[in-house]
DNA sequence: ATAACTGTTATATAAGTAATATAACAGTAT
DNA sequence: ATACTGTTATATTACTTATATAACAGTTAT
């Protein structure tokens, strides 16, 4: 498990490592069963408090990502196979509207954001 | 000038207009030049406080959206040509990254994502 | 059984951010 | 002059983030 903090991201610590650890397991870095380190090693490693740890694990527990059970490990959870809701597709729609906004404003052209995203999807 | 607050979003609301008026911009339909509503004029409108309104002004003249003078109303800066930092690049690459990998958990495919990345870019 | 681990709940506190409320000041347009 | 602009200052309230401690309640390994 590699879990970081970076200062210089102006995201609240406990969404980091949630965005962290929902990003492992969509590239199957971490695979449904796996287990993530205990609230309390991984406050210790990290240096922050139990609570900010565990605050990242309720919000992975709420998006479905992982499971929470008292005295186990928190464990990744078996993906489910839904399709995407509409409300889903509209909210990646409107956040991808103003990463293409922000991308041109910055002197980005469409055919270099193409390109980044082709690269990402490999 | 059609700005709104979305109570469903939940970044702050001075977030929310300077996105909306850099969205604007981004399209054209704001260009260079053009005035913004007064902060009093828009935040009575809004029904928010006139320093809420203030902030995202000053938070767009810092991204060199919009030039503000004493006295006079707010207007959209010329757009300044210049090719895109390395700072500017990496910071787009990493929402993206976060943009495609909340949607494959979200159950949309890559196909789907490079449609809407070429609509939005039409 | 017991010990050492898990997550859980409860309180309290401190620091930072967001938003509001008022008021006055300073430049611009009419 | 008057009525509009942005600007600065001060204060207050509410919320969020993060920390600190402590105890409780299941699970796992010995």
């Amino acid at each position: 498990m590699l879990l970081s903090i970076n200062e210089r991201d102006n995201r609240p610590i406990y969404q980091q490592l949630a965005g962290q650890v929902r990003e492992q397991v969509s590239k199957r870095i971490l695979k449904p069963g796996d287990t993530l380190p205990s609230v309390r090693e991984l406050s210790d490693s990290l240096g922050v408090n139990m609570h900010t740890v565990r605050r990242a694990y309720l919000l992975l527990r709420d998006q479905g990502i992982i499971d929470l059970r008292l005295g186990r490990k928190a464990r990744i959870s078996r993906i489910k196979k839904t399709p995407p809701t509409s409300d889903a597709r509209t909210e990646i729609q409107v956040r991808l509207g103003e990463l293409i906004t922000d991308a041109l404003l910055l002197g980005i052209s469409a055919d270099d954001l193409v390109n980044m995203v082709n690269k990402q999807l490999q």
